[in-house]
DNA sequence: ATTCCGAATGAGAATCATTGTCAAGTCAGC
DNA sequence: GCTGACTTGACAATGATTCTCATTCGGAAT
């Protein structure tokens, strides 16, 4: 699992079909809803593919993964950059935020207890105006 | 009605075996572990119960429940009042910490964005000193 | 104390996401 | 066209969590 890949994930059929299919989406989606969706457009991949690709492609920093309240895991295509979720927990739509307070914020705290090596995860969820007024 | 920790949890035999054992710990535990501590200790509580236990103490605020990297909830005894967790992936000593800043930040984040009704999860993983001299 | 009823329990089955297995397929370069 | 390393996919296996449902318990009213 050590990367001694160059750069990414090597293009294959189904790869491609993975990334593909998160283009599609603008919000988080499950592997199995991604599995589906191929198989919906004709794209047959198996699932065990899906979830390697996806797994490997978020190793590879394409994409951002996160836990939903259900505690599965799910996928989206991301910049290359750090940076944190707006999700909207009604229908999903999300912006991605960033933040150098709360970066510097998480340092100091770390620091000041003598912390090393610090990483850190911030979700943000709410409501977002239209799924608010609806 | 002179229940001083009635906030919705019924106290029974189980219910306060699964409360004590978490008091022996400081850090993190999964459902699966207190259940096996129980049992050790001689108490029999069904895994069940103990999944049910938890659920209804999280959800009356008498618990913090996070998701393990691995993706599994884990539980902890908490001080009642919002707070986040700088935890050491080591040794999974845990320190509550509290930032007004962060708070302002993701609710200011959330507002511009129209978002309403806003939470947000924020955990801090680190290696604790004792650990990063090791 | 006794009764009564809804809530709580527990043993095991069921669910469901995810991971492992391994034979068959693919592709590059020789 | 052959070889070998990597990839795929159907399916089994795992493992945490939830569900089922008959039984038991708690505690308020009697």
């Amino acid at each position: 699992m050590t990367s001694t890949d160059s750069s990414g994930v090597r293009p294959t059929r189904q790869r491609r079909a993975v990334a593909a299919a998160l283009e599609d989406f603008d919000d988080f989606r499950s592997a199995q809803e991604i599995h589906e969706a191929l198989k919906a457009a004709g794209d047959n991949v198996g699932l065990s593919t899906v979830y390697r690709a996806l797994q490997a492609m978020a190793d590879a920093g394409e994409l951002d993964m996160l836990r939903s309240e259900a505690g599965e895991a799910v996928y989206r295509r991301c910049s290359g950059s750090h940076h944190h979720h707006l999700v909207c927990r009604v229908c999903g739509a999300t912006v991605e935020v960033e933040g150098p307070t709360v970066e510097r914020w998480t340092r100091a705290v770390a620091a000041e207890h003598g912390y090393a090596d610090v990483s850190h995860t911030l979700e943000i969820f709410g409501t977002c105006a239209r799924c608010h007024r609806g």
